[in-house]
DNA sequence: CTTGTAATTAGGATTTTTCCTAATTAGGCT
DNA sequence: AGCCTAATTAGGAAAAATCCTAATTACAAG
């Protein structure tokens, strides 16, 4: 949970995911879009969002692709709307530590 | 929003924002909470959620009362809904603050 | 004013993040 | 093979985050 956090507190990052919200892309792709950095820097942000299990790769050729996971946005949003009160803690074995009266 | 995400990137910060989504606390009653860091270091915390506008103070006496904004959470779900396709993208002035309807 | 409690700021050591250039791996093509 | 493009890793400098102890501010009560 931290490392999605952390991985969406970073600008660069943020637009990444909302350019992969269109559609999956290349890491070419990508790093085009960038003017201000640089292709390794774009790959480290690339690097940080797939540990966070925010994107996912499939090679295609020469080229790699990245692709939005939805599934780790739906963690955070949990998280989010659990504070908001409008969702019920998680009953997950795992991860309940809160008493929560709900 | 990159401070409201990099605030919550870290659990401690997270597990105090879901302590105080039971309602307020004072600096002593979330210090209390943490056996594994000192005084100061809460307090450092809680300032990092200030900063991000996640919580508010008041005084109250000698203590000082901390509140959840659930407005700054609000903003952070705007953006992940956003992301998952089941909300509008903000009418962008530049950076909504509140306006953002439903 | 002095003392005690609540809370924060100051200063600094350690770790982590960020982002560059240079080098390297991977794949396609002739 | 050799070469070109795509992409990542390596190494390191600079900046930021983390978290401690010590000092300080804020407030209430005697």
């Amino acid at each position: 949970m931290s490392q999605v956090f952390k991985a969406l507190g970073h600008p660069a990052r943020r637009r990444i995911v909302e350019m992969l919200r269109a559609g999956p892309m290349t890491s070419g792709d990508i790093a085009a879009a960038f003017d201000d950095m640089t292709w390794p820097t774009v790959t480290g942000h690339l690097n940080a969002l797939k540990d966070a299990g925010l994107v996912s790769t499939e090679r295609e050729g020469a080229s790699v692709r990245y692709r939005l996971r939805i599934s780790a946005v739906e963690e955070a949003v949990g998280f989010l709307l659990e504070l908001m009160g409008k969702a019920e803690p998680a009953t997950d074995p795992k991860e309940a530590k809160n008493g929560n009266p709900a």
